[in-house]
DNA sequence: TTTGGTTGATCTCAGCCCTT
DNA sequence: AAGGGCTGAGATCAACCAAA
């Protein structure tokens, strides 16, 4: 273990020099969280306004789309399915680029030209997806991984604890309502081979704050759609202690206070920052849970290390054992 | 007309911090 | 050291509204 520990001091020391050597980042996430910021309203109230998410279809909008063009994604079983516009008072949405999978995957054959939301295909569509129980067996592993990031964030959305199977936690959405994959300026998926790779960066797989009241904490979360001996949970958290290193410099650079506000937090940036790394998998029968509240110190900030085993049934959590801390619910 | 998911105003409360 | 106020999260619940 301590060697472990090592290893990952030793990490945060590479990706702080890497954050260091190469400086673009910070003036490109400060443009991302000022355009965002500005945006919130607008979004808030296309979502509010004109139309409703509807179960089991899912809004989404990544980092471009929130600071310009303003556009959702709508995805089922996390994969993309249409794009939605804001077109003066209308909501319009399109099935351009995804009418060829929408067929293979989900043997949904209506095309939408830009149409209303609230027109009569556009409500075909939707329900479409609502009768639609599964995907067929041509889509791949990708797709895998996005059924399980979505069936997670779905899981997190829930706001009663009574059908919730871990209370107190809440994905962070784009303006409150899209959710999102936050981008990073790291390659990190193999770990050994960790490098900067500016706007090509891979993505966080869920950002959520979990906690009550002021002790509330934001947690990095890096998800594997199985427990694979190729890819212990050991390295996940490495990979994932990358990415939350990023994190922590960021809420430390100048547009730091921008990105705790998008980050769903209503106050100043705390003067000890603690992130929270969490291994997120399919349970097993031997659950690694030796890293469990192990703390890479950073100066006044720290990193936290934790695990989510989940189980699904029916394409929905119905237990997690974890180290997050529980609190109880009258 | 009924149903069931969504919304938003209001409520609750752990943890933090300040005062005594 | 103890107690009380404050803050900022999630919980609750009634009203709302699209779909059936």
């Amino acid at each position: 273990m301590n060697d472990f520990i090592n290893e990952c001091d030793n990490l945060v020391l590479e990706v702080k020099g890497l954050l260091k050597q190469n400086t673009e980042w910070i003036l490109r996430y400060r443009e991302y969280a000022e355009k965002i910021i500005s945006n919130i309203e607008t979004i808030k109230s296309l979502k509010h306004g004109r139309f409703r998410e509807w179960s089991p279809l899912y809004l989404y909008m990544n980092v471009t789309q929130a600071k310009s063009q303003m556009e959702f994604s709508l995805r089922y079983l996390g994969q993309e399915v249409a794009r939605l516009n804001a077109v003066k008072d209308m909501i319009t949405i399109s099935t351009k680029n995804f009418v060829k999978n929408n067929e293979r995957d989900f043997g949904c054959k209506i095309k939408l030209d830009d149409v209303e939301w609230k027109s009569k295909t556009a409500s075909d569509f939707r329900r479409h997806f609502l009768n639609c129980t599964k995907r067929t067996d041509n889509s791949g592993k990708k797709n895998e991984e996005h059924r399980i990031e979505s069936l997670i964030l779905t899981e997190f959305s829930k706001n009663t604890g009574a059908n919730k199977a871990f209370s107190y936690i809440q994905p962070v959405k784009i303006a409150g309502v899209a959710r999102f994959q936050m981008p990073t300026p790291l390659y990190a998926s193999d770990i050994n081979n960790l490098k900067y790779c500016g706007f090509r960066g891979g993505g966080i797989d869920i950002l959520a704050r979990t906690g009550r009241g002021r002790t509330t904490k934001l947690c990095i979360m890096e998800l594997k759609d199985e427990n694979d001996k190729k890819e212990p949970p050991a390295k996940v958290i490495k990979q994932d202690l990358a990415y939350a290193v990023f994190i922590m410099e960021l809420l430390r650079s100048e547009s730091g206070q921008n990105w705790w506000k998008i980050f769903g937090f209503g106050g100043i940036v705390p003067k000890s920052i603690e992130l929270y790394v969490v291994c997120v998998m399919p349970s097993s029968k031997n659950n690694n849970t030796s890293f469990a509240d192990k703390i890479i110190y950073s100066g006044k900030d720290n990193f936290h290390f934790q695990y989510m085993y989940f189980q699904e049934n029916n394409n929905e959590v119905v237990d997690v054992v974890t180290s997050l801390k529980k609190y109880v619910s009258k």
